[in-house]
DNA sequence: TTGACAAATAAGAAAAAATATTATTTAGGA
DNA sequence: TCCTAAATAATATTTTTTCTTATTTGTCAA
């Protein structure tokens, strides 16, 4: 996984916006600077909460249409949930989820051998396969064992 | 993966709910037995719209209650989903996922590679694993390449 | 630098999905 | 057969997502 400042990544924001032909608003800049420091999967609802408080007008709308747009053009993932409501991933490096049937968290870990996974040749041949991810279920130590 | 016919499948249904104190009322018969004879991950809307042909008056709040119950005893699983509405898996059968992201489908596959993938000792230490699944994003052929 | 225009936004409405409440019915044991 | 807790239907409500429309704003080209 590569490591990048956060001052590295909003600077190559405008890029990859023009590179996909989005104009830079200063909606998307606020919520791109608020997303790349989140270390959970939050919801549209959790991250129009906390841009609210700097960009006071801004619509939920904007905030959840602007996640999407991010989701296209690999800027965020769109993660797995098992109910509820959509979450999105700022962290597009190479991971895995623990998933707890208790709580419901969903919590990220490394593991290399993990995304080195050989691809079936069957799946190959029908499927182009653009990334991997292991999830495991179980419970989580906070939930008792 | 154990290969049971849908006759033995809904004479066990009895029984299984039985053990976990659950009445067998028709409402939930009828649900038990047109899931297990889906191939897809249906979503509850779905399932109420199929039984609610031989059950006129079922409501959707019966059949999703119905569903989180079969859930919570495991005779259905909860799939990931990456937006949209929660979808249920009749398939309990270890299996993996393919997921396009252009049409967004959820398609079954069975390798037993991955069904034995190793858990990270650090993890087993933290978290109980219950059960692993590898899910595959990539582009679907009816998807184009 | 300015003006034109397509893209993006805010606001509100509406649709879709999930959950809660309550009165009534029913499965299953006594 | 009766009793009781569990389950259901119906309705209301909440949560989440999407759509519509009028307005504003970045970007590009002149």
């Amino acid at each position: 996984m590569k490591q990048e400042s956060h001052e590295e990544k909003t600077g190559e924001f405008v890029d990859i916006c023009h590179e996909h032909g989005l104009k830079v608003t200063p909606q998307r800049v606020a919520i791109y600077r608020e997303i790349i420091n989140m270390d959970t999967h939050p919801t549209a609802d959790a991250i129009y909460r906390i841009v609210k408080k700097e960009y006071p007008n801004i619509s939920f709308d904007t905030v959840n249409r602007t996640l999407q747009t991010f989701a296209d053009i690999g800027l965020v993932d769109v993660v797995e949930v098992f109910g509820g409501a959509k979450r999105f991933d700022p962290n597009v490096d190479d991971h895995h989820h623990l998933h707890c049937i208790r709580c419901g968290h969903m919590l990220d870990f490394y593991h290399r051998t993990y995304d080195e996974l050989d691809v079936p040749k069957e799946i190959q041949e029908e499927f182009t396969v653009l990334g991997k991810r292991v999830v495991l279920k179980g419970i989580c130590k906070a939930c008792g064992t």
